[in-house]
DNA sequence: TCGTAACGCGTCAACGTTGACGTAGTTTCG
DNA sequence: CGAAACTACGTCAACGTTGACGCGTTACGA
């Protein structure tokens, strides 16, 4: 009986032994589809990325994983590889399976279609990315400070051993559209343009390794003059000291690198990657209190935005 | 009319028309939830890790993604964070979720309650642990073969520039029960003990970065002997490298590095890591092929074991 | 022309819960 | 002592599908 399986009072200490004598005799385990299809509420909830192989991913999971087993919910994670298509059909796939709520790193190339499914009663939380319906709320990192202290690190040469830097390019993702670079379009507003802060280079690039590499090496090339470089996150950055490195010049000394993310693997790269720290931990607990607060009472909070800082290692 | 929606022949073209226009108008979004609670089928499967942060496991993960999506299924991602009772909680959650089936990297600590489950119907492929139950089945790589080839590598020196070690050490997985450790009994068996093939020293810690660079750190100061090194995984490995580092001393010249599974770090440290590859996308693909046969079947299909390769860089 | 087979379609129980409702039994209070 | 209020428990519709079943219609062969 659904009274003394969830506890919900209203049936004597008698009935209780009896039912749950019954229980593990015949060994019953609750349907949680047949529950979940009754109540809409499964308990569950999805994280979505675009991707696994980028160290933050499975580091962001860890700290929604932790925060949502203190909620008493499970959560699992589905993978988009970036593709728009393929987040559709796991938003729709969540939807007829009542999973209570999303976590979503949009891909790159979604416009408004994960709305849609919001629309439909998906409460749905977006990392960085704000969009605009009541069903939906945004918790981001504190980029544009990121980036400030990115620059002005770079600008300043604040480690004792490092000199300032006088043109800084950046490598940016070149896959997200021009309203979602927050990362970017902090660093190009940055002081205002023509005042000599502003990034002297900017190259799109894929947001990996590879990418990093390639298009440290065209700046090397085509901008001989760049002595610092602010990478869109840290896969990129190690890439791009590959780079500096196989072409011979040094890190820091001729030139500076800072990420983004601090991904555990930076503190072992060598030289020790500087990079502005994402807090995993506290934007996965911020995301999960949002989307239940978005499934309990249906009201739209207030967006979050998490502080970042800068670690300071060798490579800056 | 479920005859239209899942195609199943038996209709008019009058009445498909009809039934199709009905969905769209009504937009109709057929429930996943009552389709399985009465087929006892989701079309989902989850795949249960220990870790997440080992970067192996979301390589993995890549892989049995790939292979559950061609076979129209949908991969979850669960992590245990190698605690037994977690285990035992996500796999009671899958059963009551009618998850098709489940691909599991036992917890260290695990014993038989897998099996438990596997029992009440839930198919479970497991990834190098065989269990002995018939609604189960092992997908292996041949790490056997594995270790001999690293041994073979390090005893005779392969590489051009590189000598035969003779004092060869193992870092290995400490938390891994006896009968569950196949890289390191693979390595004492190795042409039998007292033949001189053996391993000199063989040291168990965590199968972290950090146990990696700490086991390195007791093995340089008791055993300074030892020019060869053999790591459980390629993140100890990158820890150990880290360790004869700091200690001042060069890879491979005074002491050689072989880890083993071929994350993608490995190939972008520095040096690069001479590792045992393991096919993460064979592994996937097999292992979801053996358990839609498990689950469709209902018989146990062969074990299988996926071949390794030596994949030589400069660290040994 | 009739019998039979094949086909298209509607009906309905079942899946395992929840939660509203009803009823019998018990307590409380005037 | 009787009515009212409350408590403990049983009953049952509903959730949205599937799939077996059965009925009516059409086609076809004898």
């Amino acid at each position: 009986m659904s009274r003394v399986v969830n506890d919900e009072g209203g049936f004597s200490e008698k009935t209780r032994g009896r039912v749950l004598a019954a229980i593990s005799e015949l060994d019953y385990r609750p349907n949680l589809l047949a529950r979940s299809l009754v109540t809409n509420r499964s308990n569950t909830l999805a994280l979505i990325v675009t991707v696994i192989d980028d160290p933050f991913f499975p580091e962001l999971a860890h700290g929604v994983q932790a925060a949502a087993r203190s909620r008493g919910l499970t959560m699992y994670l589905a993978v988009t590889e970036d593709r728009a298509d393929l987040e559709q059909e796991l938003l729709s796939r969540m939807m007829s399976q009542a999973i209570d709520g999303a976590i979503l790193f949009p891909a790159s190339q979604s416009g408004t279609e994960p709305l849609h499914h919001a629309e439909l009663g998906l409460p749905i939380v977006t990392i960085d990315i704000e969009f605009d319906h009541p069903n939906t709320c945004c918790v981001r990192s504190d980029l544009e400070d990121g980036v400030l202290l990115a620059v002005e690190h770079l600008r300043s040469g604040a480690r004792s051993d490092s000199r300032a830097r006088k043109n800084i390019a950046m490598l940016t993702n070149g896959e997200l559209p021009l309203e979602r670079r927050r990362r970017e379009s902090a660093f190009r507003v940055l002081h205002g343009a023509g005042s000599g802060y502003g990034p002297a280079v900017v190259v799109e690039c894929e947001a990996t390794y590879d990418g990093g590499y390639r298009s440290m090496q065209r700046v090397l090339n085509d901008h001989p003059e760049v002595d610092g470089v602010f990478a869109y996150n840290d896969v990129m950055a190690i890439g791009a000291i590959s780079a500096i490195k196989d072409a011979g010049r040094t890190v820091p000394e001729d030139i500076a690198v800072v990420g983004c993310d601090d991904i555990e693997m930076s503190a072992r790269f060598s030289p020790g990657l500087t990079s502005i720290r994402l807090d995993r931990e506290r934007l996965g607990s911020e995301a999960v209190s949002r989307l239940i607060e978005l499934r309990d009472t249906g009201i739209r909070p207030d967006p979050v935005t998490v502080p970042v800082s800068l670690v300071v290692r060798e490579s800056a």
